[in-house]
DNA sequence: CAACTATTATATGTCATACATAATAATGGC
DNA sequence: GCCATTATTATGTATGACATATAATAGTTG
C-alpha cells in the first residue's frame, strides 16, 4: 500500500518526512489549545487516530518533544508538559570527546562573556551571606610558601560557581553547570599548557574585595583581568 | 519471554529504561573508537545483533542523537557524525508561547549578559568595515519631528545582530538568532510595556562612536546605559 | 573507451500487531 | 472506612513486513 491520501498531504510538496509534519502538528495543537506545564497532551493511539499516521511515528514524533524537554511521558497517565530546562538538552551534544577544537574554543570564549557580562546581576542580588560564603572558599586558596598561589580546578570552579549562583538566575547557573565537563577535558587533556605558575592579575580575593566595596563597572574590570591569561590563551 | 539475561545486564540495577542504556552504550562506543565528524557509525542491524536489543530501542536511542545533533541519518549510508550546532538543539525547546514566565524574564537577563560581556571580543575583532557597516546601520535610525527615536525592531535587531557578528564567535551568534523569537514574542505580545518613548541614555550612535576611538570599557559601560531600560523593566 | 542510463542491493523510514511493564483505578474482604 | 488484591490503561519493547531513497553496479550507446 503506498501512501494514503491524507499522507500525501501531510507530507505535503516539501521534503520534509511524516514525522516532521507529526512533530509540527503536535507543537502547532499544543499552542492552538494553549496548554501549559502539567497539562497532558492526547494518547498516542488517539493521535494516530486524529493524524493517520502509525504510532511508530507518532512515537518518534513525541521522542523529540521529550528528548528537547518539552513534555515527560508516565507510563499510565501519558504524556505531560513540562517546562525543564533549556541548557540541560544542550549537555547531550556537548561532548568534548567529539566536537570539533572550533567548538572547544567558541566554548570557551562565551564563559568569558559570561562572567564579565553578568557583573550588574551579582551586584543587583548579592547578599551579606554570599559574601561571607565567597571569603570562606578564598580562606581555602592559601599561598604557598614561594608565594604564589596553586592552581586547584575544585577551588576555581567552588568560587565561580558561587558567582553564577549569586545571579539568581537558574538557566545562567545550568550553563554554566553544562559548561564544566569541557572545561575539565580541557585541562586535563592538557589542552591547554598549565595554568600554574601564570600570574593572575586579580585575584579572588580582590574580586571579592570589590564585590564588598566596589562597583560593577570596577568588578568588570578587575574580572577582565583575572581573566587575563585565558583571554592570553584565546587570543 | 521476559527480558533476557543480555537485557537484564543492560538495565542493570538502576531505574533507567532500556533506551537510556543503550543510548549511553552507542555514545560510549563513539568515544572508544575515536569517532571524529563524518565517520560512520554501525547499521541498526549491526547494534541489533552487538547489543541484543530489538531495533525499536536501537532506533529510539539512535534518534535521540539525531535530535541533539550527533548523528545524521541518510538512506543507505547509514548515520555519520556530525558536529552541528549546540544551539540549534535548543531552539526546539525555546517555544514562548509554552514556556514559563520566569525562564522568559531569564533569558532576557542572559541577553544582557552576553552583550555587555562580549565587549572584549568585539575589540579584538572589529574592522573598519565593520565600523562603516554599523554606520550605515545607524543611519537609517532617523530622530522624528520631536527629535526623539522612534522604536523600531527591524533597526534594533539589525544593530545588535551585528555587534554579534563582530565577535566572530559563531556559537554566540547563533545564541542570539535563537534567541530572536523570544524577543519577538514579548514586543509583539505586550508582555513588555512599550519601548517607545523610553529615554535612551546611550545610542546606537554614541555605541559606534565608542568602538571607533574608545576601549572595552567604555563600551561596555555605555552598553550597559544603553540597556538600561531593559534594567529597569527586569529589576 | 567514455559517458550516460537502467537495474540492483542496501539501510533507513513507516506500518501493523502482539506482548511486557508500571501505575492508576476498581474491587473485594475485613 | 481502610487495606490488600485485582483489573484497566497507556507507555515501553519486540518482531516481521514492506516502502522509499540512494549508492553502487551493470548495461547500453555514442
Amino acid at each position: 500500500m503506498a501512501l494514503s491520501a491524507i499522507k500525501r498531504e501531510l507530507v505535503g510538496s516539501n521534503t520534509s518526512s511524516l514525522v516532521d509534519k507529526v512533530e509540527a502538528s503536535l507543537i502547532e495543537l499544543l499552542q492552538q489549545r494553549d496548554l501549559k506545564v502539567g497539562d497532558v497532551i492526547p494518547k498516542e493511539m488517539e493521535l494516530v487516530d486524529t493524524l493517520g499516521v502509525s504510532r511508530t511515528v507518532i512515537r518518534e514524533a513525541l521522542l523529540r518533544l521529550r528528548v528537547v524537554g518539552l513534555i515527560e511521558s508516565k507510563k499510565k497517565k501519558g504524556s505531560v508538559i513540562t517546562s525543564p530546562d533549556i541548557f540541560n538538552v544542550m549537555g547531550k551534544s556537548l561532548n568534548p570527546h567529539i566536537m570539533d577544537q572550533g567548538t572547544l574554543k567558541e566554548m570557551f570564549e562565551l564563559r568569558l562573556v559570561l562572567e564579565i557580562g553578568m557583573a550588574d546581576f551579582i551586584f543587583q542580588r548579592i547578599t551579606p551571606e554570599d559574601i561571607l560564603e565567597l571569603k570562606e572558599i578564598v580562606s581555602k586558596d592559601e599561598p604557598d610558601v614561594s608565594g604564589s598561589h596553586v592552581f586547584s580546578i575544585d577551588h576555581e570552579i567552588a568560587f565561580h560557581s558561587k558567582l553564577y549562583a549569586i545571579t539568581g538566575n537558574q538557566s545562567l547557573k545550568n550553563f554554566q553547570k553544562l559548561l564544566l565537563p569541557l572545561f575539565d577535558y580541557v585541562h586535563h587533556g592538557g589542552l591547554l599548557k598549565t595554568h600554574s605558575g601564570s600570574r593572575r592579575f586579580v585575584s579572588h580575593k580582590g574580586l571579592v574585595d570589590i564585590l564588598e566595596n566596589g562597583s560593577p563597572e570596577l568588578f568588570r574590570n578587575a574580572m577582565r583581568n583575572h581573566l587575563e591569561n585565558h583571554f592570553a590563551r584565546l587570543f
